[in-house]
DNA sequence: CAGATTGTTAAGCGTCCACTTGACTGTTGC
DNA sequence: GCAACAGTCAAGTGGACGCTTAACAATCTG
């Protein structure tokens, strides 16, 4: 479950289009290529990397094979996402707070 | 500032690595390419494709170029992922209930 | 069984990506 | 002025990516 690999899987539109489509519940290969404009073989291409991320998940019974999604890989990207943009906020806020104590530059840090 | 741009920026670890470091304030492009094992060139790169997605501002003042952290980028892959995943969970949730209240198929809708 | 459905696999093709080297521009300090 | 510094730009390279076609395997249906 490497971020590597799930961001990569996220960055292309047609398996973001995937990911929100397999949202909505479980589905076919086919089901899944069918409002996508390309072959099958390139829908399962794209298939193998989001399963490879760790984002889908998938068993074939009979001839069907059935995807869903993991919500574990989606998770450990948006945690890594969320900590760095609080990890800023966070800091800019601790310098707000630091400039509105100390306005000017010109006095000491112990008037 | 498209998802593809976003998403392809941080699938990258270099370019995970700058944002860490831009998490603990602004730096200078030589700071940012000291602990990274490759040429200056590189680095620079890396940044036009971070500056490009809409994660990473800088200025230039003098001949150095300083960059800081831009978290609206952050806060948008991040809304996209935290959406795709609770979609997904609710959904199991809402199925969760109706086996709950159904826990037989030969029984009808409305005992 | 014959034929249609569902998916898998491999090869090929053009493009994009990460990185390098080298030449070059503008800035600062002695 | 000149040397060191900070960064930029352009060209080239090897590999990964997205997609196609074509041949194939397995399963279901009439």
């Amino acid at each position: 479950m490497s971020l590597d690999r799930v961001f990569h899987a996220v960055a292309d539109p047609t398996r973001r289009a995937i990911v929100e489509r397999l949202t909505r519940g479980p589905a076919s290969v086919s089901d899944l290529a069918r409002p996508l404009p390309m072959s099958l073989a390139a829908v399962v291409q794209h298939l193998q990397v989001l399963e490879g991320s760790g984002l889908v998940r998938s068993e074939k019974v009979g001839r069907v094979r059935t995807c869903r999604l993991d919500p574990a890989g989606l998770r450990a990207a948006e945690d890594w996402l969320h900590g760095r943009r609080t990890d800023w906020e966070d800091r800019l806020d601790r310098l707000g707070d630091v400039l509105a104590d100390e306005p000017r530059s010109d006095e000491g840090a112990a008037p």
